[in-house]
DNA sequence: AGCCATATAACAGTATACGGAAATTAGGAT
DNA sequence: ATCCTAATTTCCGTATACTGTTATATGGCT
């Protein structure tokens, strides 16, 4: 209802960023512009504003050779950190308040979900049912700057998300921590809400933690075979 | 020393950004790409791209007849002070306890300056010196992401800055408030810093909301001339 | 004189083309 | 075999050209 015709490069940065939430694009892969334009039947200049687009809200880095997900460091993970527990603690208190029907049904479908895949180790559904939730919370903010803010924080880990499921006792732990936020929020408890978000908060540095000294170890011994990579394997596909 | 030679995008992007950090652009101006690239001396593409990266910042907004500043609401003040009042207490404290004694020497430059055009009325160099005062307490954050986020939220606001100083009283109440901050950061108190940061927020709110009805009055009044505007006056500059 | 239809111009979006820098690969010398 | 240098590829940055849409201006009608 905005526009009838979104721009080309409004639909490339679309796809792009919802890959990127999905934690469909890893740290070894590489997005070049001239492959994202063929794939979206585009030329280079949509795509390469896209990509740029990304490159400036920090999704993404421009190298000389393609452009790549930032690889975050500890130092990193203490910052956002920092903004998060700034953050997302009092959003969660409004969002509580402000909670609506709708918006408990698909907290409570998505927890549903987080169960299940937690059950079965399916981590693309845990990783889209966790994007259901925040996006359900998040939807009933006032403060839109807040919400997208809160989701561009967090959006900066969807690379290692999918090393932070591997770990069955640390994902035991925080799919129980998020099972007490999301009964915080059908209550529809502001002071809980932020009480408990501050702890899921805690529970999820050190999860991304150990999953990115993970990380690193695996890339040490990768490191051997020269450093190349299977650039773009996801990406060129062929019609 | 990151690049010897930064590319023309960033060249057009940091000047117009300082200029829009400068409240030297206003509500009624239009930023066309022809025009920029013909000041820059480069084709449109380095200029049209940093004017897009602006606009996905939000510092500009794409019409379909160039680009301009986005005009706050009021809804925008209350959000965008909200997210202020999450982050720069906290930032304030932070920063007082990792003061350099270089930082300290900027600050006071910075207030005496305010001072001294609060009483000659100087309103650009009261710009400045607030530019200078803001650079120099968020370059001790060593929380990068914190400062860059906080600069942002400020940023939002230079549009109307020049408005802010208009009325006396809400200036003098505005210098105030600064100098008492100025106090707290110089004598490294963090407790004091935080809280008087809260305070000048508070007080800052209201005078951007006074003086965002003033704007909105006068456009009210201009609103008859059949809503024309000097286009590019600034911009456009016969070389 | 004021209003509506048509023409014109301004401007964003997109496509294509070229140049240059960095990384990779190939080749030759020690 | 290993290191260094040269050729090549890859891919970004920039320039130019074209198209479609929207605002503005022009002219006729009431």
């Amino acid at each position: 209802m905005i526009t009838a015709t979104p721009s080309l490069v409004e639909t490339v940065y679309q796809t792009l960023r919802s890959r990127l939430q999905l934690s469909e694009v890893g740290v070894f892969d590489r997005l070049v512009d001239t492959d994202v334009a063929r794939e979206f039947g585009t030329s280079r200049m949509p795509a390469r504003e896209a990509l740029l687009r990304l490159v400036s809200e920090g999704f993404l880095e421009g190298t000389t050779r393609g452009f790549v997900v930032p690889r975050l460091t500890p130092e990193d993970l203490t910052d956002l950190f920092e903004l998060r527990r700034q953050l997302e603690p009092r959003a969660a208190a409004a969002a509580a308040r402000d909670l609506t029907d709708e918006a408990k049904a698909t907290l409570s479908g998505a927890m549903t979900v987080i169960r299940e895949a937690h059950a079965t180790g399916d981590v693309g559904a845990m990783v889209r049912a966790n994007l259901d939730f925040r996006r359900a919370w998040t939807g009933c903010l006032t403060n839109r700057r807040l919400a997208s803010a809160i989701s561009r924080y967090i959006d900066y880990f969807q690379a290692i998300r999918l090393q932070t499921f591997a770990d069955l006792a640390t994902r035991g732990g925080y799919v129980a921590a998020m099972g007490d936020l999301h009964d915080a929020f059908l209550a529809r408890d502001s002071l809980a809400a932020a009480d408990r978000m501050m702890l899921f908060l805690f529970a999820a540095e050190t999860a991304y933690r150990t999953a990115l000294e993970t990380i690193e170890g695996e890339a040490a011994e990768n490191h051997k075979p020269s450093g190349r990579r299977r650039s773009g394997a996801k990406h060129t596909r062929e019609q």
